[in-house]
DNA sequence: AATAAACCTGACCAGTTAGACAAGAATTGC
DNA sequence: GCAATTCTTGTCTAACTGGTCAGGTTTATT
């Protein structure tokens, strides 16, 4: 990925030696901006049921309420299509992650940390939904990422939390398997939600759920690390 | 399902009119159920990096080392031979929870119920990888089992882990999260086991790291609910 | 108004694949 | 040994799908 991600959508089917768009003002509402969304948005609720070769791009093309050779004007293949939605998913994914420090409060960043996650996972699970289909099927698009941004991203906050460690902050727990922990426990809402949701009887998610699970995660999981969640970050849900 | 779950792989693509076989001795060795394991195996396998639609009967036929027709002669099409396989994992997925009641220690049995998890994720994650995205998917196939088997099966748990909190053997918090929290946090070492083994800069998971993860996760879950794991079932890991 | 760029779209093609089928080989039961 | 049954397999087909393309329309620019 490069200094500017955007650049992986803008400009993507532009007949060749066309002018590009000024690529500081993406021109949210340009035709192009438009329909691109349109065909992003459709793409994952297809990919998202269907899998990557079980989905057509007719399908997607019907969804997005466009003829199926438009869908190629603004991506050149499906595969172009599908690697610029999980560009989309990963960065949005990523973005989740507070920059945290070894002077900060253990209980307020995991209980911040893992209300985020659950409201992510709840208000919009198809992202997590995506990403995990694609690390289950053994990540052939993600590997480099993983062994690159991911496991750095993941050495620094393990080093942060071995710092609260030393200082008494918390018990002495993995922290990797704690970042695990968070992850597995909170995105579960979002990929199994049709499991949740049938076991509880639900037809959806609503905001009372997302406080009651917050505060059940935060409870056990910074229980078990020796700490209190913190109640004003929780009160605030 | 029926009474006899086994019934589902036999006689799969018997001719019209021949005899069955003699249910109650399944012939471990006959030709039939030697190439039906062959089969839902390399079936297993390919389903789950390609996906449903992404697997051709070609690609099952050629890691079974058979010719397609004979996949067709022994499973009448692929959406039979994916039900059939499903079915499979789900009853081996079911199998995995011990007997419990009122009268039980909860640190036993939670620490005895993760420790199995971890283990069999571990060791065989096609099983958990092709239910999650089953799951991920919308359940499909898996509707009408989440409605009455899971939804059943959940409710008896619950109404005992109440019961331990009830008689103060525990710390007062919702039973079904706390099984969500079991599921996900084991089930991730399977699911996810791409993510972790590149992140930890690993090739494949060791004994020694499934007794690390279970008793981390024990550790902290137990820890959440006021519970000390139990160290007999910890030691013999 | 005129020119160019961007956008739209129906029709078409080539590759892939699930499944059918028929004819033959091996096995079993008597 | 001889049926009956089970098993094997090469070949064919009908359906689907990703992608191309030529010719059209709309929009922006000067």
């Amino acid at each position: 990925m490069g200094a500017n991600a955007g650049s992986i959508v803008d400009n993507a089917g532009r007949h060749k030696g066309a002018k590009a768009v000024k690529e500081s003002e993406p021109h949210k509402d340009s035709i192009r901006s438009q329909n691109e969304r349109k065909i992003l948005r459709a793409a994952e609720l297809e990919f998202v049921r269907h899998g990557y070769k079980g989905t057509s791009m007719q399908a997607i093309a019907d969804r997005a309420d466009l003829p199926k050779a438009n869908i190629h004007y603004y991506f050149k293949s499906k595969a172009k299509l599908y690697s610029c939605m999980l560009e989309n998913i990963t960065e949005l994914w990523n973005s989740t992650l507070a920059e945290i420090s070894e002077g900060d409060n253990p209980a307020q960043v995991l209980t911040r940390y893992i209300r985020t996650k659950v409201e992510m996972s709840m208000t919009y699970p198809e992202a997590s939904k995506i990403y995990a289909m694609e690390i289950i099927q053994g990540a052939p698009h993600l590997h480099d990422h993983l062994r690159k941004r991911t496991r750095q991203w993941m050495r620094e906050k393990v080093r942060i939390i071995e710092s609260w460690i030393v200082q008494g902050k918390m018990n002495p727990v993995d922290p990797t398997h704690l970042i695990f922990l968070i992850w597995s426990s909170t995105q579960h809402y979002a990929d199994f939600n049709t499991q949740v949701l049938t076991i509880t009887n639900q037809l959806e998610y609503e905001q009372e759920d997302i406080d009651q699970i917050t505060r059940f995660l935060c409870e056990v999981i910074l229980g078990g690390c020796g700490l209190q969640p913190d109640l004003t970050v929780l009160g605030s849900c």
